[in-house]
DNA sequence: AAAACCGATCGAAATTTCCGATCGTATATA
DNA sequence: TATATACGATCGGAAATTTCGATCGGTTTT
């Protein structure tokens, strides 16, 4: 059963093949000239090799031992740039973040976004992943994301979350329909009206219905509609209308389309944005650090 | 003043990260799950850094855990490495050789040998470097060479010497040379005569003129002949006669030059071919298996 | 409500590490 | 030749650490 050496026996060959020199090696490593003898004397034993000839006038080191002093001092190194590594991530945006988005979001929100992150912190490597939302919270649960950047509220145990800002819907309907030519906009005005929401899954389609006190049999659910653009094009062609929330509209998804988007006459007709976290990590004021530069980096795009 | 991480620390996270639990990945590591559980602690605080999330549910690693996980992997891999390295160095021809050889010997020897050793022993890594006795010897004596291949005797402190094989002294002459049409050659019979040496610095110049009994007045040294085949040319072109060792005239050194080679009617007209190595040195076994192994592929060829 | 599970923590025991002193040897000096 | 110096190995005891079993506190399962 031979034993594996130790760091510190490697960090003493190398300063030993440095000096060639037992004392002076020692003194460079803070420790006794016997301390160091007796562990170049143990690493050898552990490897069962011969690695320094001492001779009295002048300490030399075995081929074999020169190939192991590199090869130390390349741990060694590698051991050093782990805790570089961490050093590093000690400091908020430093290191790497796991990133999950839901597509209702990520369209609008990501340029802006990581445009900005790029300039303010440079050293942070985003990674992000696209998904629903309860497939984005079981990864978050199971460690595979660090964060999520999603619609609230969504139920979900041994999590945090953080409340960015509101995200307002609009109705966006064409300039000829009967919802637009009064005079008021009010969520009953809604019922009965042919509704395009995205396909189950979608917690968009889950907070529009909320907010607008509507049953799932109220409205008609396209088929294979995926993304809010393909709603906005259906609807463009008079198939009914739709909920389209702020930052999809600020991001011009109804440009060039002809449709009226017309905000609520009642409040709290909308989602909220936010952010949430394993209730354990350890990254929670890095985190908590990200929620003000995101708020700050994308309120600004919401009220221009 | 943070400390460094341990080996044994990086290798009980593999394990946690492998096991993403602390009692399996502890009994994995054969020692208790306090231990593991205080070790994890300690790593952490070393780094200064969350790498595992505990979570009374499940064992999550931290993204900057995992990227510690794969560093360490790589140091400990790294470092069984160096462990295997010196196991395969343990095993004779294993390892690394660096040998040293003069110039009167190497051209000779070498293919050979090499050949020999690359036929038998496929992993031996042999580093040549031809240079004169004296230079070899000093690197031998300060680490830069493991042996050397060279004539015998060569003064040299802390040194171990093997003599292989003898290899004596033939005198080359044209075939019209009075040397050649005596009865019998013995060394007095040179004295007085032309004879043709390498420069200054190669030994074989000092073993021929002791062999022969000759002081170094007695011969000419021609202007920048470094090696044996240029003083071949000139005798075959009337310079005068020359001593050349057996093992360059095996090789075929006089051939298609008309000289006559002729051995000597006295014994020990000649060099010593031997293997050299430093006192202290820990490959003293390894070495002498060389020599033997030198000893029977070279003899043989020496004797055909 | 009870039992089981899991990781953190504590105190004692075992082990390892570390140092100063000393030894043996080789070299330099007188 | 005798002495002083330099260097690494080695030894014994003190100090630091490692390790373990036991236990705690929290959660989940039964």
């Amino acid at each position: 059963m031979s034993r594996q050496p130790t760091l510190k026996q490697l960090k003493y060959l190398c300063a030993l093949a440095q000096h060639h020199h037992f004392g002076n090696a020692a003194k460079a490593c803070h420790v006794s000239q016997s301390t160091l003898s007796a562990s170049i004397v143990e690493l050898e034993d552990v490897l069962s090799a011969s690695l320094v000839e001492r001779n009295n006038r002048s300490v030399l080191l075995t081929s074999l031992g020169l190939e192991v002093v590199e090869r130390a001092r390349a741990i060694l190194t590698d051991v050093d740039d782990v805790v570089a590594l961490c050093e590093a991530s000690k400091e908020p945006f430093q290191g790497k973040i796991r990133l999950g988005v839901i597509p209702t979001i990520a369209p609008f929100v990501l340029p802006k976004m990581l445009y900005a992150l790029r300039r303010e912190h440079p050293e942070c490597k985003m990674f992000v992943r696209e998904d629903l939302s309860q497939s984005l919270i079981d990864a978050l649960q199971v460690g595979e994301l660090d964060i999520l950047l999603l619609a609230l509220p969504f139920p979900a145990d041994q999590v945090d979350t953080l409340t960015l800002f509101d995200d307002p819907f609009y109705l966006a309907a064409r300039p000829d329909s009967q919802l637009i030519s009064n005079q008021s906009l009010n969520t009953r005005d809604l019922q009965g009206t042919e509704m395009l929401l995205l396909e189950e899954g979608h917690c968009l389609r889950e907070h529009a219905l909320e907010a607008c006190k509507l049953k799932a049999q109220d409205v008609n659910v396209p088929y294979q509609a995926t993304s809010l653009t393909t709603i906005v094009q259906m609807v463009a062609n008079g198939i009914g209308t739709t909920l389209l929330p702020k930052m999809a509209t600020d991001a011009g998804i109804a440009d060039r389309t002809g449709l009226v988007l017309r905000a609520f006459d009642e409040p709290d007709v909308g989602r909220k944005i936010g952010l949430m976290w394993r209730k354990k990590t350890p990254r929670k004021h890095e985190f908590n650090l990200l929620g003000a530069f995101l708020k700050s980096c994308l309120q600004s795009a919401q009220q221009g």
